[in-house]
DNA sequence: GTGCAACCTCAAGCTTACTTGAGGTCAAGA
DNA sequence: TCTTGACCTCAAGTAAGCTTGAGGTTGCAC
């Protein structure tokens, strides 16, 4: 709990396995705040180590560093972040995960009424002409989307 | 199915909600390939209709350019697609979508056990360490994930 | 007190999926 | 024939999520 429990953040990044570029984006981004040392060298907490593994857990779930970043500010900012913060993000982010499983699920169901029937109607498809939000994700023509 | 059935890239575009560039950059993509005219413009058939409704849904779907793609050239060369043809397709992306929403579903179950007990711990957490191919999809920093 | 690995910043590059703009051509109606 | 909207190409811009490289500084070990 002393001086020396401050990380640099080469050692940082063989703990969590991130390349040291990529912390250095993320302190861009904002979603991690190192102190420095007087000749400006980053120094991270020991709890900055489950902060990072969390965002790559958040990522591989498919969240945006956005989203993610979104989930850490619940996160308390005096102090060191417990086991029960982080089950609280758990959670959200367990929301967020149902919902993308039930979008998916639905445009399975719709995909042999659509694709399989051979008719590709755009006025009538259900997968064409969503109602939710799935086409909220990822790429595609943003004139169309939008 | 005359000569006047070919269509200029803007009645394709309004027929689809594409925009004329996006149709041009999928053509750059190897994804559609539209007659020329005398004239040097682009001329398309009816059936490339139902070949962009296809690029679009399957966007939806989450799969990217160059994985329809994958999909397209399953399709015949010679004579225009029909309903058993684009059945086939529908029936491969449904595989691959049922085997994301499984992905997903699994790393839903570990997030609990994972994030949500608060330990993290890189080296036993199954989301962090799956034996999965959930990290070939999308973002994330690569020096990790290659 | 010096050497060298590890650190620093800033700018530019990469990928995907497009859009936007400049500068120019085509084609169909009046 | 002339005009005008639709078309053409090519280059550059955008966003996310990083990596790579140049050029320079720090800090720990000997």
């Amino acid at each position: 709990m002393n001086a020396n429990d401050l990380l640099p953040i080469g050692d940082l990044a063989r703990r969590t396995g991130l390349s040291v570029s990529a912390i250095r984006y993320y302190e861009g981004k904002g979603l991690i705040e190192p102190h420095r040392t007087g000749g400006n060298q980053r120094r991270f907490l020991r709890s900055d180590i489950r902060r990072l593994s969390f965002i790559l857990i958040a990522q591989r779930l498919g969240l945006t560093l956005g989203e993610i970043e979104a989930q850490l500010i619940s996160l308390p900012h005096g102090r060191t972040p417990n086991a029960r913060d982080w089950s609280a993000i758990s959670r959200a982010i367990r929301d967020q995960l149902d919902a993308r499983i039930a979008e998916l699920e639905r445009a399975r169901d719709n995909l042999d009424g659509c694709i399989g029937c051979g008719c590709l109607s755009l006025k009538k498809c259900a997968l064409y002409n969503p109602d939710d939000t799935l086409a909220a994700k990822g790429p595609g023509p943003r004139n169309v989307i939008d």
